[in-house]
DNA sequence: GAGTTTGAAACT
DNA sequence: CAGTTTCAAACTC
């Protein structure tokens, strides 16, 4: 990390140094403008940074050192070309248009990609587009200044790039679709969930979503601008370098998502080599031969650049506009591009209060299942987890995605007051909840997918249940879905809870400003469904929450720190050793249990799933996950937790309460009332599971170890049964399937949410084709049955990260082998 | 929903 | 670092 930073300071000072470089700049009329927003850039950065508060301060200041470095290279890089245009009439067609007032749309974009790309930023009504826009006129200004260009027009980069984000919206799309009515390709849509998952997940260092975010709009946007760019230019020939270079950028989350810093490093180096190649040799050979490495190098650093910092809002776009509007002298418009970028930074460490959806940065570490502390979207960017992004840019993906979608109310709101809240509840339930899982894994995302198919669930099943009505008696099934309906009334109450089970404090005291609070612990404002009192935890109290942040981050810096330390975030697969192994998750600092015997809910070991260790306090530790001393349960507990599992499941299947009967019934009735489509719908989900059984079953011959949990075996009718039922089950039961490990992790069922949770699994059963359902259920008691221990089931308020990830790998792993696991594909 | 229990956080 | 107090979640009734 830090030899390219250097290496580029030491290039930079060196090159500023040159003869070459000092020739230049006497003969360029134009002052050199690099120091002033340099030096801002640098004195925005200290002062927005964040890292002082937030538990991943080095790497939020390393992130923004480097990018503000490398805008002084971009400054560097502009003056030199300014200077290189008092010099050279013939050299940039981008600096001559710099020099003329552009105050219109309509100049000709053959004048200058940097100027009609410039122009975009200012005429883009929206964020994301111009994040993308932003960057490649800063990027194609070094061909600019290169003699004989063939400068890659923006379309160019704006059709490559296009249609393979439009490819991943639309399997996105599919994926949707398929889930709302599909159904027969569930597996369709999960392979296209897994795509866009990988996508998602490969992200990590880059805020992926962002990019996708703005080709996305771009491709809605841009198409007229493209249309008259292409009249304009007669197809100008599109360098085939830059889109095999774009196609890199755009796979090398994919593909590299761990190179990503070697990526940019080399980028910087790119970088260096065009600076050089255009001042110093002024060479149109080495212009010629180097440069779609050089622009493939200089959009791979600008793009991931701005991929990584990819915090852009209106404030930047304003000011861009202001900049653009006032720049009539020569060279100004270099410098506003100059001034935009740094104020893109400056933004991204200062727009505190912008509203989560604005920013594309992510908490991995932090689940903001309430609104993340905003600083820390950056700073916990490759948390020691060594993850990043994982949230927000599925948060971005669904906010996009749901932009698309016009009936979505929610995104119709997007621009209102009222939204900010709706979307902190949105986000609730889009996000991972668990403030104890530490280190987000990526496969969050598929869990921010599923969940976000929780939050279209509605809108899609109303929608299908308005088409199915005249062939279906949609008597339950309408009911399912009124408003006044108890199931309706149900299924909102779950999705609270299920958006709150992340968390939702009752300070009175505390104000919310001790970690006491929930919210405030897991580095969250608090929202509309806590009931605190005198609550300061709230972004109009920014400043009081950093504060008190830092003061606590300063009596202990891992205050904020995830409590559940998971190695290598491996979630314990199914039957394995995990569970002995005291280091394979463990609470932080341990537990200091009296009399809950670390059974209890009480014992944050517990709380989050993890097992005891060395670290623990506790007397008379019992955790069903792990004793401290290493022991594991004894036969009798072992009995005990059987029985525990046991009298869950008859619980479950016997004792149905009345607005559980609701949930159970439901899905009967809807398969017995269903007609020929359903029928349809349900055969192909019966041959999706045939042939995901077949597929467990010959992996279990394959590997006996990996004897299956409930929880895993839950996963699987859950995670297919959502895709095929999506429309008349609840989906937030399948998120809270998890929570089914309570059962055999205390002395009965404890809690109506774990209760209910269980009876929606065996609903979910019951809904299995009767051929099938044998099979399924005797897989499950199978399962139940030979589990040994309640161990490997979810931990009661692993909550849903955990359990999505569990599903995610259950997917992979049990449903469909043949395709690369989520899991690893993220956690690799 | 009120009251109790519990253990973490905060304080001394 | 240990003991005590405060606090809010978990739990019980």
């Amino acid at each position: 990390m830090d030899t390219p930073v250097k290496n580029q300071l030491a290039t930079t000072s060196k090159f500023e140094d040159s003869p070459v470089f000092n020739y230049i700049s006497n003969l360029s009329p134009i002052e050199p403008v690099k120091s002033i927003p340099t030096d801002h850039a640098f004195t925005s950065l200290t002062f927005a940074s964040p890292s002082s508060v937030f538990p991943s301060p080095q790497i939020g200041i390393h992130k923004e050192s480097r990018f503000s470095i490398r805008r002084h290279q971009f400054s560097d890089s502009s003056k030199n070309e300014s200077s290189q245009i008092g010099n050279k009439n013939n050299t940039s067609e981008g600096v001559s248009v710099a020099v003329q007032p552009s105050d219109s749309c309509t100049e000709n974009f053959e004048c200058c990609t940097s100027a009609s790309s410039a122009r975009e930023i200012t005429t883009e009504p929206t964020d994301g587009p111009s994040e993308l826009v932003i960057e490649l006129p800063n990027t194609l200004k070094y061909d600019c200044g290169s003699p004989d260009s063939d400068m890659v027009p923006p379309d160019a980069i704006k059709t490559d790039t296009v249609p393979r984000i439009a490819g991943t919206l639309e399997s996105f799309d599919e994926f949707l679709m398929d889930d709302s009515k599909g159904k027969l390709h569930s597996f369709e849509s999960e392979k296209n969930l897994r795509n866009i998952c990988s996508i998602e997940q490969n992200i990590e260092a880059c805020d992926w979503v962002s990019f996708v975010s703005g080709a996305a709009d771009l491709l809605n946007l841009d198409s007229s601008m493209m249309e008259e760019h292409f009249e304009g230019q007669n197809h100008k020939s599109v360098d085939p370098g830059t889109i095999s270079f774009l196609s890199t950028v755009l796979q090398l989350p994919q593909d590299n998502a761990n190179d990503i810093e070697k990526t940019e490093a080399i980028s910087i180096i790119s970088c260096k080599q065009c600076e050089i190649g255009e001042t110093v040799t002024q060479s149109r050979a080495i212009g010629n031969l180097k440069k779609t490495d050089q622009t493939s190098a200089i959009l791979s650093s600008t793009l991931l650049d701005k991929l990584a910092v990819s915090d852009l809002s209106d404030k930047v776009d304003d000011k861009g506009k202001k900049c653009m509007d006032s720049s009539s002298k020569p060279g100004s418009h270099r410098l506003c591009s100059i001034r935009r970028r740094c104020l893109v930074f400056e933004t991204s460490g200062a727009h505190k209060n912008k509203p989560i959806c604005d920013s594309n940065s992510s908490s991995p570490a932090i689940p903001s299942d309430c609104e993340v502390f905003p600083n820390e979207k950056q700073a916990q960017i490759n948390t020691a987890s060594g993850y990043s992004s994982t949230m927000l840019p599925g948060i971005g993906l669904h906010l996009n995605a749901l932009a698309t979608a016009p009936t979505d109310n929610k995104v119709a709101k997007l621009e209102s007051p009222a939204f900010r809240s709706k979307q902190i509840i949105m986000l609730n339930s889009m996000v991972s909840c668990n403030p104890l899982t530490p280190g987000q894994n990526p496969l969050d995302k598929s869990l921010t997918l599923k969940t976000l198919e929780g939050e279209l669930a509605p809108h899609y099943n109303e929608a299908q249940v308005t088409e199915n009505a005249p062939q279906t008696s949609t008597s339950a099934v309408s009911e399912e879905f009124d408003q006044s309906s108890p199931r309706r009334k149900r299924f909102k109450l779950e999705h609270v809870e299920e958006s709150n089970a992340c968390k939702r404090c009752n300070c009175k005291r505390s104000k919310c400003l001790k970690l006491y609070c929930e919210c405030f612990a897991a580095g969250l404002y608090c929202v509309e469904p806590c009931s605190c009192q005198d609550c300061f935890n709230k972004p109009i109290h920014e400043s009081t929450v950093l504060e008190t942040r830092r003061n606590i981050e300063s009596r202990n810096p891992l205050a904020f720190a995830p409590k559940v330390i998971r190695d290598a975030d491996v979630v314990p697969e199914f039957g394995d050793e995990s569970n002995k192994t005291p280091a394979s998750a463990r609470h932080k600092r341990g537990c200091n249990c009296k009399k809950s015997s670390c059974l209890k809910k009480y014992c944050e070991c517990f709380q989050g799933g993890v097992g005891c260790s060395i670290n623990c306090r506790c007397k008379g530790c019992k955790n069903a996950f792990g004793r401290k001393d290493g022991a594991e349960e004894t036969d009798i507990e072992g009995e005990e937790l059987e029985a525990c599992k046991m009298n869950a499941l008859d619980a479950s299947l016997h004792t149905v309460k009345e607005d559980d009967k609701e949930h159970l019934e439901f899905p009967i009735t809807v398969l017995s009332e269903n007609s020929r489509s359903l029928s349809q719908e349900l055969e192909g989900c019966k041959n999706a599971l045939e042939i995901s059984l077949q597929e467990v079953n010959e992996s279990e011959k394959e590997n006996p170890d990996l004897s299956i949990t409930p929880s895993s075996e839950i996963s699987r009718p859950s995670i297919r049964l959502p895709f095929s039922f999506s429309g008349k089950l609840p989906l937030s039961s399948l998120l809270s399937v998890g929570s089914s490990a309570q059962f055999c992790t205390s002395q009965k069922p404890r809690t109506k949410y774990s209760f209910s949770s269980r009876l929606k699994f065996e609903t979910h059963l019951q809904m299995i084709p009767e051929d099938e359902t044998p099979e399924a259920l005797n897989s499950t008691s199978d399962v139940k049955s030979t589990s040994p221990n309640s161990k490997r089931v979810s931990p009661p308020k692993q909550e849903f990260g955990s359990t999505a990830r569990r599903m995610g790998r259950k997917l992979i792993l049990r449903s469909i082998p043949p395709f690369p696991s989520l899991s690893s594909t993220g956690e690799q």
